[in-house]
Formats: C-alpha cells, structure tokens, sequence
DNA sequence: CTAAGCATACTTGTATACAACTATGCAGAG
DNA sequence: CTCTGCATAGTTGTATACAAGTATGCTTAG
C-alpha cells in the first residue's frame, strides 16, 4: 500500500502494457495498431485504450499518421546517436549539479553502487543495470526534477534499441572505469571536471554504439 | 496549403487552445479544469477534449491530481532555474554539433540574424524573438531532432514564467554581445568553446532571471 | 490490357449514455 | 461541541453508438 493511492486507472494500466511491448519490440517498429481489434485483445473498449495510446504518441513511442492511424516508429539508426548526445548533455549537467550538492552520505552511497557494480562487471545484463542505478541516484542528487524526466524519457527511447547495442567485456570494463572517475571527480567538488567525465562518458558510449551497429550492418551487407 | 494536409481534428484544435491559455496564464495555475464546463465553452465534446487534456498532461503542462481531476500546475520559482539549467545543457549540445556541421551558408545566416538582432536590441519583446530566432537556427543547424523536441518542451515551460523575467536593457546588450561571442566560436570551428559558450550564456540568464525574481519577492514582502 | 471512377468495407473521430468514484454537508451519537 | 457515518450531488472513467473519412477492389470505358 503506498502512500499515495496512485489511480489505477484502465487506461494507464493499458499504457503501461502497451508501452512495454514496444520497448521490448514485442510489437514491431513499423506496424501498425488497430483500435478494435487491440482493445478486444487487451479487453478495454476503444476509449481507454485511445487515451493510452494519446499519450505513447506525446511519448514519441507511436507514431501518428498524416492519413490517421498510429504506427510504432521504426527504428532509425541514425536516431541512437541523436539519443546518445541528449543523454549526455542532460548527464553531463546532472553530474555538474551532483557534484555541488553532494553530502558526504551521497558520496558513500555512489561508492557503494560503484563496488556492487565491480562484483558485477562480467555479466552485461546486471551491469547495465546497475551502471543504470549509478546515473539514476546522481540524478536524484542532482535534484533537478526537470533533467530528471527528460533523462527519463530519452532512457526510454534506447531501450528500443538495446539489442544493437550490445556491450563488450571490454567496453564494461571502461565504463566501470569512467564511472570510477566520475564519482572521484564529485567527491573531489569540480564541477567542470566531473560534467565533462560524464559527457566524455555517454558520448564514448555512443561511439561504441554507432562502431557495433555499423559493425553489423558491414558483415552483413 | 501545406504539403503535409497536417490533419486538423477537433481535439487538435482543442489541444492548442488550451495549450495557448495555459502559456499566457489566461488559465490560472492552481486553477483546476472541470470537463463538462470546458466542453461546453470550446463548443466539443467531453471526448476530444479528454483526448487534448491527455496530451497536455504529458507535457506537463497540465497536472493529474490523485484523486482524480486536473489542475493547471502551479508555477514554482525554483523551477525556473531549473528550466534554465537543461535549456542550457540541450543548447550547449546544439552550439558544438551545429560548430561541426555548419556550412558557410549556415554562418551567412547566422550572422544575419544577428544584424536584425542588433537592430532591436532596444525592444524587449522583438529581442526576444530575435534572439529565439538565432537559437531556432543553431538547432536546426546541429540536426539534432531530439535536442530540438526537448527544446521546444522546456521553452514550451518557460513561456509561462515570461512575466517574472523581465529583461532589462543591460542584460539585452550583454545577452548579444554572447550572442555574437557564440556565433564567432562556431564560425572559428572550436566546438569546445561553442559549447562552454552557449552553456554560460544560458546560464548568464538564468542567474538574471534568479535575481530578478528574488528582487521582486523581496520588495514585495 | 490498362486506367479511371465508383461502390463497399473498414478505420478513425466524435458524441452521448452509463457506471464508478469523490467530495461535501447534514444528522446523530458520543 | 466534535466527530463519525451516511446520503446526495457532482465529477471523472468507460462503453457504445454514430458520423466522417480512408483505402481497397471491382467495374467499365478507352
């Protein structure tokens, strides 16, 4: 029972559903959705499921057609590397922000993340995670609400592309190490410094990105 | 006519509407927004207008209370500021992408707005738009379409808190001095400086605006 | 055989009716 | 007098019926 009832609404549980089978391609980039015969499937009429699928679009998770009618955005590879430098830029001043807000708690809480993340750094999934975990708590120190959901939103969008980018042994253990200098650099009070490890961070990120995809498309074409 | 028909429903109509009501504060924040009564007065249904709400919402230009029922969010100062700081952190992004792309054509251009800039620079209002222009033009330059959507939602946001940030005449001169500084960075090619450049810029504003509302409040109490 | 025009089926957009839920005020017990 | 419980009015959430628009395939003229 949280605090906060939190409406449970049909139509948010219908986003919440729908939005998870995009994230996970379960329903293809490119296809299209047909209000009569999804709200059968999810078993809501037509109007919740409208409202869920407004808000996908505000969202950027459908995509509305000039003739009417959505369909899931298809992936662009081009876009990832759009996604990479947003997600820098918004990391890069959450990091800044960090690093003058930071209490001596903070700063153990990011040390402890940072060693749980070093036990896991072979297993890509429970890494990825908790590299997650390590932005997502400096986010919260961060304390700016607004960066907070733009951060959000743009997480959302990479995950659609998740499978592209696949990380090496060796990409995680750079990262690891990046992530190591960041929080030194929070901890040491620069903010400059630790804004540009951050941005340098997500911006090698997406080089790795961009070399993996294109590494694909090369063997395969 | 367009080239795209660019569909034009009902609940788009709505949608903008609203939207421009909420942005001049024609619909006080706090106020709250009973569904048959603003159906009734934008001449649609409960439907569409349920659809425009929605969208709103997820732009965060209206707020879905718990209980069920929607209020125009109330402006918080210290949003303000955080407003800026992502403004700045998107714009940073832009000025070092357009620095690696821009065309001397691009450069003409932007040292053309500026002229008109420096035309207007007397007239708060013109300035302004001027100044947007000039940025408008960065984005579009840098070819960043997500930088650009998110830009467009936090400056979406600050239009409501315009009446709070009056610009004077000093920080008019100052705000195009940066203005030709960026533009000449970009031009130079060093997309380090174009980008420190347009992040201290913003930030330069967001620190007169700061003061320019805790100037007020502390007259007022 | 090709292409234009039309009829038809289907999809989305809108209105309205109904159900569930929330808040407010009153009555009565403590 | 205060607080609890309930009745009632009003609001939001959902379903369904209808209208408007779109695409598809057939028919027919060239």
């Amino acid at each position: 029972m949280p605090a906060i009832p939190a409406r449970n609404t049909g139509a948010h549980v219908v986003y919440a559903e729908l939005k998870r089978r995009i994230l996970s391609l379960e329903l293809k980039p490119g296809e299209r959705i047909y209000e009569p015969a999804m709200a059968t499937e999810l078993q809501v009429s037509r109007t919740p499921l409208r409202e869920a699928i407004r808000r996908l679009i505000s969202e950027n998770l459908l995509e509305q057609q000039p003739t009417g009618g959505v369909v899931v955005p298809v992936l662009d590879e081009a876009e990832i590397s759009e996604l990479y430098e947003v997600r820098a830029a918004v990391e890069s001043l959450m990091a800044r922000n960090a690093c003058l807000k930071a209490t001596p708690a903070d700063l153990d809480e990011l040390r402890g993340i940072l060693a749980r993340n070093a036990a896991l750094v072979e297993f890509a999934d429970d890494a990825m995670k908790q590299g997650m975990a390590l932005h997502a708590r400096i986010a919260l120190i961060a304390g700016n609400s607004w960066a907070g959901r733009f951060h959000d939103q743009v997480s959302s969008q990479m995950e659609r592309y998740r499978h592209y980018t696949n990380s090496t042994q060796r990409r995680r253990d750079q990262a690891l190490a990046q992530h190591r200098a960041l929080v030194e650099a929070i901890a040491a009070g620069d903010p400059e410094q630790a804004a540009n490890m951050a941005f340098d961070h997500v911006m090698g990120a997406r080089d790795a990105a961009v070399r993996a995809i294109s590494g694909k498309n090369g063997a395969a074409s």
